[in-house]
DNA sequence: GTTTTATTTAGAATTATTCTAAATACGCTT
DNA sequence: AAGCGTATTTAGAATAATTCTAAATAAAAC
């Protein structure tokens, strides 16, 4: 439920960045976040947060993971019109959902095949974002 | 307002092998999605509808919506959170989502590329389905 | 320590979508 | 062509995720 002092660094700097206070609220968050790497809904967060903070509603746990992803400290992942979930890494890589498990699985993407990718958009097309999830089934 | 006959014939086909039937609502809503090749939401294809059929309610555009794109004829396109759009380009392709003008456009993607794409799945992954979807600004 | 401003909180509101149940249309059999 | 069983349409209610509101609290600046 701690930040190591390696993560609590890059917190405070990350939020100081965009104007935004490390408040415990979103330091919590942020820690559950990473400690279970897996990609969690703000329903999940909310639970888990409850049970070390009792106290906190909802409304901010939408909060806090809104000023997270503003901050560049987890980013959001979406499939299809299921609830948005949440992930720690921050490597460019793509999205897998086993349709049997819920599961979300992280795949790595090389640098050169995401080169590829924005480069097959033709040049009055300037990317700021890609997003690339597949789903199906795994082993 | 009316379908060629050529698509009237893959229309027929496509509902029939999903022992869907062939009404006026589907076929008016699948030519409204032919007709304008951008790529609208519920709501945009409820109201053009309405133009040429005012009885039609929101929930069969729902309903239609649905069994076009369990049929294959037209596809689902999800940006983050925003309401779903309908897509009637059958290869496959990526999207791009101008943030300024709020604009859809298909991307074509190369059949290596796609495969490429494929490949960076490890083997214990079997995706049945890619999205790829960029967003940032077009000239 | 006091003031200023950002954040948290509970609950209400919103939005897209799905559900419900009654009315209607479709397509097959006679 | 009429009748029958089933699928579809329809209006409105319900749902689920998220956002908004406004008052209470906490953080930072002075
Ligand atoms: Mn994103
Ligand atoms: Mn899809
Ligand atoms: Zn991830
Ligand atoms: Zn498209």
């Amino acid at each position: 439920m701690k930040l190591s002092s390696k993560y609590k660094y890059l917190f405070e700097e990350a939020l100081e960045k965009c104007s935004l206070r490390p408040t415990k609220q979103r330091e919590h968050i942020f820690s559950l976040i990473l400690q279970k790497k897996d990609h969690p809904t703000a329903d999940e967060i909310f639970k888990r947060s409850r049970a070390s903070m009792p106290s906190i509603s909802l409304a901010t746990v939408y909060n806090c993971l809104e000023s997270l992803v503003e901050s560049g400290l987890i980013r959001q992942v979406n499939f299809e019109r299921e609830s948005t979930r949440y992930c720690p890494n921050l490597k460019p890589h793509a999205h897998f959902l086993c349709k049997k498990s819920g599961e979300v699985y992280d795949i790595e993407l090389s640098k050169p095949l995401l080169d590829q990718i924005t480069n097959a958009l033709p040049s009055e097309f300037i990317a700021e974002h890609i997003e690339i999830n597949f789903n199906g089934l795994k082993n």
